[in-house]
DNA sequence: ATAATAATAATAACTATTACTGGAATGGAG
DNA sequence: CTCCATTCCAGTAATAGTTATTATTATTAT
């Protein structure tokens, strides 16, 4: 169960997933790979993308209005939602992971980790802002 | 419109968020305050719940699986989710405010806060683990 | 008390996601 | 290489959670 069957649609997911920076949705991602595989289905690109999260291949990001967003960069980082153009972009920070003990301090129970993304403008928003 | 008409319906739905020390789902809230008024429907559940937010007078709760959990504690505080009993409780710890800077440091748009929950297991769940 | 207005119940609609189906491609055993 | 099981795919149906619509009822102002 472990053996994945190659194939190239997934194969261009992930491929997609590791070259963009954005942090695209499931249709996002959908409307891209159908212009290589013109009759790719939209559960199929569901069903890899899940594949491919279980393998550790990609991250599945849970955004505040309940859609979900991928990102095939698997190293712990952090991420700010644009509140303007709700756009995703990766934040380069130290790490925070010391709110862990922070949240422990008067905790009888065990914190294994947190999930944590910062929101605001993003630089090209905050621009446009200013003006 | 900042003129909400009076109604009992809402005002059990937020006496009931202001009692209660969980974070309910809107079902879990439809299936309580259906004890006091049996033929609520769902719908104005929903609808009286997005309008306390609205109003500040509720929290909403974007929780892992995709559902909506609220919260009538409107003061700032951080949330923990149990993996095992999937219970969302309160964390009484210090401010974790100054990640905000942290993320800041080297990003040129506008930070202007984070959405943090902390995971892990709960003290019961814990303790269950232990045995 | 009556009219105007806003809230309700019920239900339909919508969005994001997952599950199911029949059929085609793939990979290993012989 | 051929057979067979397995895994894949496209298409579609189904589900969960939530929001919008509509006809009816309740509340407030006159």
């Amino acid at each position: 169960m472990a053996t994945l069957k190659y194939s190239r649609q997934r194969e261009a997911i992930k491929e997609y997933l590791s070259h963009t920076h954005d942090h695209p949705s499931a249709d996002t991602i959908y409307m891209h790979i159908r212009q290589q595989y013109p009759n790719i289905s939209l559960g199929t690109v569901y069903r890899n993308l899940n594949l491919l999260v279980e393998q550790g291949e990609i991250i599945k990001i849970n955004c505040q209005d309940g859609s979900d967003r991928f990102d095939g960069n698997t190293d712990p980082h952090y991420h700010f939602l644009c509140k303007d153009c709700n756009n995703v972009l990766d934040l380069e920070m130290k790490s925070i992971d010391h709110i862990n003990v922070i949240a422990g301090a008067d905790f009888d129970g065990k914190i294994e980790g947190n999930v944590t993304f910062f929101y605001g403008l993003c630089p090209e928003c905050n621009r446009q802002h200013e003006v």
